[in-house]
DNA sequence: TTGTTGATTCAGTACTTTTTGAAACTTGGT
DNA sequence: ACCAAGTTTCAAAAAGTACTGAATCAACAA
């Protein structure tokens, strides 16, 4: 396989594999190019390499920026933006896990609280509350195991995984 | 709150959850609507709750039973299908990454193998390989430790992560 | 075999999300 | 103050996804 097929097929892969994961395809796909490339590539450079428009790079380059995925450098003398991707995966997962706990987790465990407050007048009331009292509880488990985990470097990911799976 | 509500909240809720984790959003909707319904429902009671057309509910609660999160229930004497969701939530996650894990992590790992061939006739080229062998060295812990995951028990869960906590 | 009840399929439609591209804005140099 | 190089925004268009409903299929009962 030639180095362009090969990194065009990452791209690719990467882009899909986004999409199922909350990022973009197009997000994704600037990840991968960024990734995989020594040297940090300008607006242009991304726009040409994957075929998009400024509008598309643009926002989606700041979207990555937002969560923490690609670093803004800027070159001394040039007034163009370069970009380049956060390489250490264990970075890239964290960021991912902090900014969809942040979108998805916390709103979901501030809703099983209110809906907590329903009367628990008759049966069916009571075996709801009960119910989401045990996704509630679940959740919350899940909440501070993330925590944990976001906390933790690199390192301890590694050593206390790899001893987990023997 | 009242229960229709908090129900109605939840099912909303849990709707909105699901879109952002590779399951529809009416998928999700069904498969809280079982949950918080203290028997089997059938596929009409569940197009008259959520309002959606007979050929959608199908399709969503076929697709709730192949991620094994919904169960058919077949009363006797009556010719129709009801349906129970799985309520442990450890069980409903350990599918959900079962199912993820099949679909994206899996196709992903093949591509890596197969990107690793690129002839490192350049610097360029055997820089490349060098980062996509440090994403297939992750993604393969991120495998085994999944793998691990899904085949402990709910306890083992609990247990473990509350201590990792303290 | 025919009628009835329920499940499934799928082409067309509705809805949602992403992308484009042109205009507006920003920044620094002259 | 003005220009040039670059960035950001956003309304409209395109692409992608989900939903509907009518037709079809399957199972059983008479």
């Amino acid at each position: 396989m030639t180095l362009k097929e090969g990194k065009d097929k990452f791209i690719q892969s990467w882009g899909a594999l986004g999409s199922s994961w909350g990022i973009n395809r197009t997000m994704a796909q600037i990840h991968a190019l960024l990734l995989i490339s020594p040297e940090a590539l300008s607006a242009e450079e991304i726009m040409e390499e994957l075929q998009i428009s400024r509008g598309n790079a643009n926002m989606n380059i700041r979207a990555l920026i937002d969560w923490g995925l690609v670093y803004k450098e800027l070159k001394p003398g040039e007034r163009k933006e370069f970009f380049v991707a956060e390489k250490d995966m264990w970075e890239v997962v964290k960021n991912i896990i902090i900014q969809r706990k942040k979108r998805e987790l916390e709103p979901m465990l501030r809703v099983l609280d209110e809906i907590s407050s329903v009367d628990p007048e008759s049966d069916e009331a009571r075996e709801f509350i009960e119910v989401i009292r045990e996704i509630k509880l679940f959740s919350n488990k899940a909440d501070s195991t993330l925590d944990t985990l976001v906390k933790s470097d690199s390192n301890w990911f590694v050593g206390t995984f790899m001893k987990m799976i023997k």
